[in-house]
RNA sequence: UGGGGAGUCGCCAAGUUGGUCAAGGCACCGGAUUUUGAUUCCGGCAUUCGAAGGUUCGAAUCCUUCUUCCCCAGCCA
């Protein structure tokens, strides 16, 4: 009764899950050995056969909060692994001590968990740091040298780039590049030991100064950095590049599906050029992993770059990362997002290697797929006038019984006085009626939801003009739930609260941040689109039940949309909501 | 202009060993239910697959040329 149709069709189909499927038809990655945590080839390969089917992973960089652009990676590598009995790890990929803090590993964790995604179990714990790789790439460095696949170049920067050629012109040998292996090797000891400055000398894998892929033009693979590490203290001043680090990574923690973005394409001839190497000196187990590149999550109307956002939240034009209007999940949570929508936003957004933009209406959509299936009802008026019933006594009060859930009878209902005077929407009623308008206007009928038809008699006004009050008489007969309810029938139906027994409450009306489909698109600077009414805050008349909701707890406010306790600044008693989105409406209503 | 990718309905996206294959979702448009102008439900929605040639009995799927867009010249990831 209380399922509604959300029937779970089988995945989409989408290229990475081809491949995958491909390779376990094949038994690719069956014979990998596992030796319960990442390691060289020689700790698994008396390992019994590896439990996982697959292995994917998740590695953020622990330097800024994670955005809906993760979120899609996560939906990605997670769900994979669920799909096909393997196992997503969850790894920091911490290679530079200069940008990467605790804080940001802690936040990354809370927002995993909660999108609802878990990397331990009984069997086991899944949570990596590159950092504590440390020591084997070093190994690997050290045998690149060895194998004469890496060497020392004392150039400086400006002095490699200079050589690195351009995009159409080729690159020049390092002056440095044929120093003799025990040279490279004493050279990049000394490193390590800490007897040089930054930049003074750099290791780089030897492969093609004239390569057509800048990437293989002798790349950077370990730097100097005299920095304190959030994780390794001070114990290293070399600190390995995302280039080499990750596909080591990939392979100590046994990795079968490496999934990137697109821009990291033209990184993949390196990735299995190093692999390549270092599975031959042994150091790595065959199979090796393999990278598979899909096209990020644009949206219209936000802006993802890690740089835009941290510029919102320095200059304060939000109130931080968390703020309900930021596209971070952090901010999402607190919006009132669901988990749940950004998965249904994954499926059916798909994934392939097409740059594409997704309309943010489709997120909002599949948010309120999951909250209007998961959400009690509870009324709320937003912008309030007073509604007097001219024939009802005077300090009289009945109760009135709203279903929580309509879709869902076994979630009970719960009891709303109703009285002489009641808060309506102001919206609610119109003088004289747009064609079409079918609420209250003198003369009409209409139904005060759960409770009794009512004919509008007219209104109040002050000196001014403005209205200050509708007028109306109830029909006795017509009250919800009793025989004659439907006697009347009627079009109109709108919500109401008692005035003698509303909460009020300071409700956000959140609306997109930015005004513009393509913030900064062209020459504009991207704050220039930033929507001024991207939030604006209200004192609304809550149904009674409200006054008491859980900080989190969230509701769909009938006729207006789904709304969220703060969870920074709601507290029982005293609520603050967040509206997280509306609902739909075909009649035109401005939402707000 | 070097290299790497991508162009299928308004937005996504299946389909790529050539043969009723132009799936599906969202949006949109009808219509039915409805005490949320919500939800739900039913129906409609690409003679066409970036363009032009070619191969073939037959091509979105093969070949050729052209075109548009994205990414790459950090000791960032």
């Amino acid at each position: 009764m209380s399922k509604p149709n959300s029937t779970p069709l089988p995945p989409a189909t989408n290229f990475i899950r081809n491949i995958v499927e491909a390779d376990l038809a094949a038994g690719k990655h069956a014979q990998r050995r596992w030796a319960g945590q990442p390691g060289l080839a020689e700790s698994h390969a008396q390992a019994p056969l590896d439990p996982a089917k697959i292995r994917t992973r998740f590695p953020p960089e622990p330097n800024g909060y994670l955005h809906f652009g993760h979120a899609k990676s996560i939906c990605l590598n997670f769900g994979l692994a669920k799909q096909f009995g393997g196992r997503c790890h969850m790894r920091f990929d911490d290679t530079n001590p200069e940008k990467e803090e605790q804080e940001y590993v802690d936040s990354i964790v809370d927002a995993v968990k909660w999108l609802g995604f878990d990397w331990q179990d009984a069997q086991e714990n899944n949570l990596y740091y590159a950092s504590n790789y440390f020591p084997w790439m070093l190994q690997c460095a050290e045998y690149l040298i060895a194998a004469g696949h890496a060497y020392v170049d004392s150039q400086s920067a400006e002095e490699m780039r200079a050589n690195r050629g351009t995009l159409t012109e080729k690159g020049k040998d390092s002056p440095f590049r044929n120093r003799t292996v025990a040279e490279n090797q004493d050279l990049f000891k000394r490193m390590q030991a800490g007897e040089f400055a930054d930049g003074a000398h750099i290791l780089r894998a030897k492969i093609d100064m004239a390569s057509p892929n800048i990437n293989l033009r002798d790349p950077a693979i370990y730097r100097i950095r005299h920095a304190t590490h959030h994780n390794t203290g001070d114990k290293y001043c070399v600190y390995p590049m995302y280039t080499f680090a990750h596909p080591i990574e990939d392979a100590l923690e046994n990795i079968t599906h490496s999934i990137c973005t697109l821009e990291f394409e033209d990184q993949r001839p390196f990735y299995d050029w190093l692999l390549e190497r270092l599975a031959e000196g042994g150091l790595l187990q065959r199979p090796l992993p393999h990278q598979y590149e899909f096209s990020r999550l644009n949206l219209t109307y936000v802006v993802l770059s890690k740089r835009k956002l941290i510029q919102l939240v320095e200059e304060q034009h939000v109130s931080g990362w968390d703020d309900p209007r930021m596209p971070t999940l952090v901010g999402a949570r607190r919006r009132g997002y669901t988990p749940e929508g950004f998965k249904l936003l994954m499926d059916r957004v798909g994934v392939s290697k097409s740059d594409s933009l997704i309309d943010y209406s489709l997120l909002e959509d599949c948010m309120r797929e999951t909250m209007n299936e998961m959400d009690e009802r509870r009324v709320a008026v937003l912008d309030p006038l007073k509604l007097i019933i001219t024939n009802y006594p005077e300090g009289q009060f009945e109760d009135c019984h709203a279903p929580n859930h309509p879709l869902k009878p076994e979630l009970g209902e719960r009891t709303m006085p109703f009285g002489r005077e009641l808060w309506i929407e102001a919206e609610d009623f119109q003088e004289v009626p747009e064609k079409g308008f079918r609420r209250l206007f003198p003369g009409n009928m209409a139904r005060l939801r759960y409770g009794y038809v009512v004919t509008c008699t007219g209104c109040e006004k002050d000196d001014n003009g403005k209205i200050t009050a509708v007028l109306c008489e109830y029909l006795p007969d017509t009250k919800s739930g009793t025989p004659g309810a439907d006697s009347v029938k009627v079009k109109g139906n709108l919500h109401w609260v008692a005035v003698a027994h509303a909460q009020e409450a300071q409700v956000r009306l959140y609306d997109r941040l930015f005004k513009e489909a393509s913030p900064g698109a062209g020459e504009r600077d991207f704050l220039e689109d930033l929507n001024p009414e991207s939030c604006r805050s209200i004192t609304a008349q809550l149904e009674p039940s409200l006054k008491d909701a859980r900080s989190e707890q969230r509701f769909q406010f009938e006729r207006h949309g789904y709304f969220v306790a703060d969870r920074v600044d709601s507290r029982p008693g005293a609520p603050v909501f967040n509206r997280a989105v509306t609902l739909k409406d075909s009649w035109g209503k401005s939402g707000g």
